[in-house]
DNA sequence: CCATATCACTTGCAGATTGCAAGCATCAAG
DNA sequence: CTTGATGCTTGCAATCTGCAAGTGATATGG
């Protein structure tokens, strides 16, 4: 039987065994998480990233989805063979970010004015 | 006079009016929420800072604190004049923060394997 | 005194990362 | 045959990071 991700270990991939630091030795930077995002608000492709109003730059965007896939937060699924078309979902690993997003959301609302709640969020379809 | 946090307005300081990535554009970054973690761990000056495990360099760790006082996250305070020596206290603001460390810890505890929990979490102290 | 040390930074600079723009492969439509 | 869309990759300038060294200001030991 096949595990979803083979998680790396210490002291080679994160700065120090505290938890909260090797979270952000995957997610900490400006981008990964916004993706992670649209994962929770239902889109699935490439060009669904990119058209979120962040407007992530798409070499970044294809960076950070092969680092997502190699932590084993998603999962590439093909649907058609050619051209090459792949639909991105969140593994059961990825969905357990929920918690950290739903934080963030929280402390935005309260704490920055002008912020605007999306409406839609459905409970993430995951794939392992 | 000072006020403690002028929020800052869209669409200037931020990329979208999302909060999450609102959120990400004062914290996300690989050492912000490092210096916040160690707030909650009840550091308070620049040397115990520069010695927690993860070994922020030296300029960084004097930058961030300087953004996070300009984002009302946290209030530095003089203990003494010559040489001026200072404490940093998360302000009530910053101690909201509080949600995302311990969501971002659950999911380091549960999702990577080796993390060691800290056994020091106590109640910040928190200054206006 | 004077040398050495410490603390909280600042400065210089090489190297890594980011982001804009353009290119590329594949197929579809007109 | 030309144009367009999609999902990337590549080139490169600008920005950011991180190591090392320097800078006051005071304290300490001999």
């Amino acid at each position: 039987m096949k595990k979803t991700a083979p998680p790396p270990s210490f002291p080679d991939s994160y700065r120090s065994t505290c938890p909260v630091a090797s979270v952000l030795d995957i997610v900490g930077d400006k981008w990964t998480l916004i993706v992670v995002r649209d994962l929770f608000l239902g889109k699935h492709r490439y060009g669904e990233f990119q058209a979120s109003p962040e407007s992530i730059p798409t070499n970044i965007l294809a960076e950070r989805l092969k680092r997502l896939e190699a932590a084993g937060l998603i999962k590439k699924e093909f649907y058609q063979d050619n051209p090459p078309r792949a639909e991105y979902f969140l593994t059961s690993r990825g969905a357990a970010l929920g918690p950290i997003l739903r934080a963030m959301r929280e402390w935005g609302k309260e704490h920055i004015p002008g912020v605007v709640f999306p409406e839609k969020i459905a409970p993430p379809e995951i794939r392992e």
